[in-house]
RNA sequence: GCUGGUGUGGCGGAAUGGCAGACGCACGGGACUUAAAAUCCCGAGGAUGAAAGUCCGUGUGGGUUCGACUCCCACCACCAGCACCA
């Protein structure tokens, strides 16, 4: 009789939810913690190939270490405010509250159709009032402490989404959400001083285990660089000192060879010296049209130089007193550094081209070929050139130079160390409906006034004017008795914030609410908080790795500071789950022409068998291409595991099985621990196969086989252990292995040949190597005459390599 | 361009200094069957050979080593991230 999977599958989910079999407990009295992390649900939609690919690892993971006897916490939400569910809500004519509440309940039912042993107890909603009070409480806590400021800049801009979007929401110039592309608008804009955490967010990115691509990747977004900042004094015609400009720089040993110095055209010293300017017209112009350039356009013209020189006034080189030109130009970013740089042509390729493109001369400081292009710090660093046309430096090599200038500009006063990051600050507001309101109050007389925190949640009002419009104000402008409301300080007429917050706020901080979901008093009980600790695993996926992993390191930092949770690192190992592709090789979505639902699988095989097959397809971490070939040999597999029940004979472990059950044991609990799947789907294969080819399995090794497998295809092992001991699988506990029965008295060694095999020949264990060599060469006289060995490689059990002369 | 990762049969993939291709799919042969499906057993990297065997073989070329998919150097291809970051 094959495996019913649809009527027992039913069966042990119903049971689950009913019993609440994976609750976790607070505070255990015996067991230590545990706590999985699966990402949070988008509310858009159904669960998707993804999931199924993300989900079961960590659900293996918290079954397997309930059975080592930890209290696991193992909690499931939905991220449901910010643009991802209200677009979705749009595109189906909902009202986004209705659209979440169906969502909720639609991903929790196809949860727990996929078997997962969520706590459904601790379920949490980002849109839930009971959630973002908490959220706003984190807002209000920055604002306190400084570390959120409101400030009119240009920010990037989505004119599908019709909002402001953060520079992590914009990477590529494309919308994350829609992949339009992004514009620069000037807005008034909420940012959080995440650039302040830079230096600690490295440091999370060093401690967390994780992929090194991951971690490189956050490295590279957080942009750390090293350099000097150098002060130059600005003259007019007249030769009047009329200000200052600080450049950053990498590569100050080239500071000989200034031959101009370019500012961003937002740089503040134009407006300043508007009256000194004597092209001013035209520098305004220039401004104007890079101004509001998209950034796609800068990126897609990224060789084209242009640029506008600043007449009447000129700088002064510190090192050798040369008069330098002044220009601007869009490749330098107001956002970065000081805004303004030193520009070198002979040593940096875009300060080359730029300099070709106006005329302007070079002077080469470094020795190589700058006939054709820059010699730049990559090149002259690794052959440590030497220095020219560079004063008392000339001759030096490079790397010598570089500490010497950059002494000399340090005890002339004029220059500093200095670090710089890519990475912005965050802007943290959306002019949309779905998103957390902002606790904060505009008032005439007493200014921005946060809400007191008695009076959260702020609750976002019902509307049903909620679109997004063509001006970029937020749809809660209109609600105007909402808007309109009575300052907290000086009881006159004031106005709420209209903007909302973006969805990754509620995400930044969910796993802190998952120890204490329903806690009014604070946002997490501190004891509890204490207790469950950091994420021991977090699980999900890896396009996020440089906004919500980066996001939620700093908010955990900053809750840290203020006392707010006892710990510091957010997750201590994060696994990254690679991606399902279609048969193009692309990532696998519900709109690709072969896009299988996780939910069609199941009612095709079952979910045991969609649980092992999509991680027999490859490792957690990489990429596979979904197919259903090869679903027949886990299907096969399941009806054999199913009919092990009529072969039971005996009653403890057999010497037949002692030694593949103990291997057994031992790399599933690695690989679990890993979450290798695959390797521990096929051990259990190999295990099966020898219990089929012995045509029995006793009442104890059926025991123990289940219990390793129930991580995995939870149902039909839970089904065959009620059947056949009458108890519940969840009441047992992980078998360990011994090693003693990994050793077998004989094995299997092979016998190399200058290093080629010739044999695999049955020794006894540990034998000596005169006594092998004994029986090599007595037993097997093809394999080589003793007269011809030179030498002879005895690894003890592993190999004996034979070396003969040619 | 920079950074990181990957490269193994017809396919998905094992093996991280010691028997390359575990496990599974697809494939071939056989058993069962009136027949098919299902199931079970056997085979299988390539070349050559009747066979034993021999030679070749983990992107390419070099190196280290008794021994290299694994370590080192150079190159190629693909994937991902960043991209005028001074």
């Amino acid at each position: 009789m094959n495996y019913d999977f649809r009527n027992i599958e039913k069966k042990w989910q119903e049971k689950w939810v009913k019993e609440k079999s994976f609750q976790a407990i607070d505070f255990h009295p015996t067991k230590p913690k545990y706590y999985v992390l699966y990402e949070f649900y988008n509310i858009s939609g159904n669960l998707h190939m993804g999931h199924l690919k993300g989900t079961i690892p960590a659900d293996a993971l918290a079954r397997f270490k309930r059975f080592q006897g930890y209290n696991v916490l193992f909690p499931i939400g939905g991220d449901a405010f910010g643009l991802p569910a209200e677009n979705a809500a749009i595109k189906k004519g909902i009202n986004p509250h209705d659209f979440v509440r169906n969502g909720m309940k639609t991903v929790l039912d196809q949860s727990k159709m996929l078997g997962l042993s969520f706590d459904y107890d601790r379920t949490i909603c980002t849109s839930d009032p009971e959630y973002y009070h908490w959220t706003q409480w984190i807002f209000l806590q920055l604002l306190k402490h400084g570390k959120a400021y409101k400030k009119k800049g240009v920010v990037n801009f989505c004119p599908n989404c019709q909002t402001v979007l953060s520079n992590e929401d914009s990477q590529g110039g494309k919308c994350d959400r829609c992949g339009g592309d992004v514009v620069q608008k000037e807005r008034e804009v909420w940012f959080l001083k995440m650039k302040e955490y830079s230096e600690k967010l490295l440091e999370n990115v060093d401690r967390i285990q994780m992929a090194e691509n991951l971690k490189e990747a956050q490295r590279n977004w957080i942009g750390k660089s090293e350099g000097m900042q150098v002060a130059f004094d600005l003259f007019d015609d007249k030769d009047e000192k009329v200000g200052q400009i600080e450049i950053f720089t990498t590569c100050i040993e080239t500071i000989y060879g200034i031959t101009f110095v370019v500012l961003a055209p937002e740089h503040e010293l134009v407006d300043k010296l508007k009256d000194k300017i004597k092209n001013f017209d035209e520098v305004e112009k220039y401004r104007q049209k890079t101004a509001l350039r998209s950034e796609f356009d800068r990126i897609s013209d990224l060789k084209e130089k242009t640029g506008c020189k600043l007449e009447g006034l000129y700088v002064v080189n510190p090192v050798n007193n040369a008069k330098v030109p002044v220009f601007l130009a869009d490749f330098v970013l107001a956002s970065y550094g000081t805004g303004a740089v030193m520009a070198v042509p002979s040593h940096d390729q875009r300060d080359f081209d730029f300099a070709k493109a106006f005329g302007i001369p070079m002077i080469q400081v470094i020795d190589g070929d700058c006939s054709t292009c820059a010699v730049e710090k990559k090149e002259y660093l690794a052959k440590n050139s030497k220095m020219m046309n560079s004063a008392e430096f000339d001759g030096m090599p490079v790397r010598e130079a570089k500490k010497k200038i950059a002494e000399k500009t340090i005890a002339m006063g004029v220059g500093k160390r200095q670090i710089n990051y890519k990475m912005q600050d965050w802007s943290f507001n959306r002019q949309r409906y779905w998103g957390e309101p902002f606790p904060v109050i505009f008032c005439d007389h007493c200014g921005t006034v946060p809400l007191d925190e008695k009076d959260l949640p702020l609750i976002l009002p019902e509307t049903d004017d909620y679109l997004p419009n063509a001006k970029g104000d937020s749809p809660l402008s209109k609600v105007t008795d909402w808007v309109n409301c009575k300052c907290p300080k000086c009881g006159r007429p004031a106005r709420r914030e209209t903007d909302t917050m973006p969805n990754w706020a509620g995400s930044s901080w969910y796993w802190l609410r998952y120890c204490d979901p329903h806690n009014d008093k604070a946002l997490a009980d501190f004891e509890k908080l204490k207790y469950w600790g950091s994420v021991d695993c977090y699980t999900g996926g890896t396009e996020h790795i440089t906004r919500h992993v980066l996001y939620a390191f700093f908010w955990q930092n900053f809750l840290y500071e203020i006392g707010a949770v006892p710990t510091r690192d957010p997750f201590i190992r994060k696994m990254g789950s690679g991606l399902i592709l279609d048969d193009q090789g692309k990532k696998m979505s519900k709109s690709s022409a072969n896009g299988v639902s996780p939910l069609e699988v199941i009612e095709k095989y079952g979910t045991d068998a969609a649980r092992l097959h999509v991680h027999f397809l490859g490792g957690y971490e990489d990429n596979t291409p979904w197919t259903y070939d090869g679903i027949s040999g886990i299907t096969a597999f399941l009806d054999k595991v199913w009919s092990l029940q009529d072969m039971v004979k005996g009653d403890g472990v057999s010497k037949e099985h002692i030694f593949e059950l103990n291997r057994l044991m031992k790399k599933v609990t690695e690989d679990l621990e890993d979450l290798k799947l695959n390797t521990c789907i096929s051990a259990f294969m190999i295990f099966v196969k020898k219990i089929r080819d012995d045509k029995f399995i006793t009442k104890e090794e059926l025991r123990q086989f289940l219990i390793l497998l129930n991580p995995l295809a939870p149902h039909i092992t839970s089904e065959i252990f009620e059947r056949v001991f009458g108890s519940q699988i969840l009441d047992e506990t992980w078998p360990k292995f011994d090693e003693k029965f990994l050793i077998e008295d004989s094995i299997n060694l092979p016998v190399q040949v200058n290093g080629k095999l010739k044999q695999v020949i049955s020794v006894a264990r540990d034998i000596s190597q005169e006594e092998l060599l004994k029986i090599i060469y007595e037993k097997y006289p093809e394999i080589c005459s003793e007269d011809d060995v030179k030498k002879v490689i005895h690894i003890p059990n592993k190999i004996v390599n034979l070396i003969v002369a040619k």
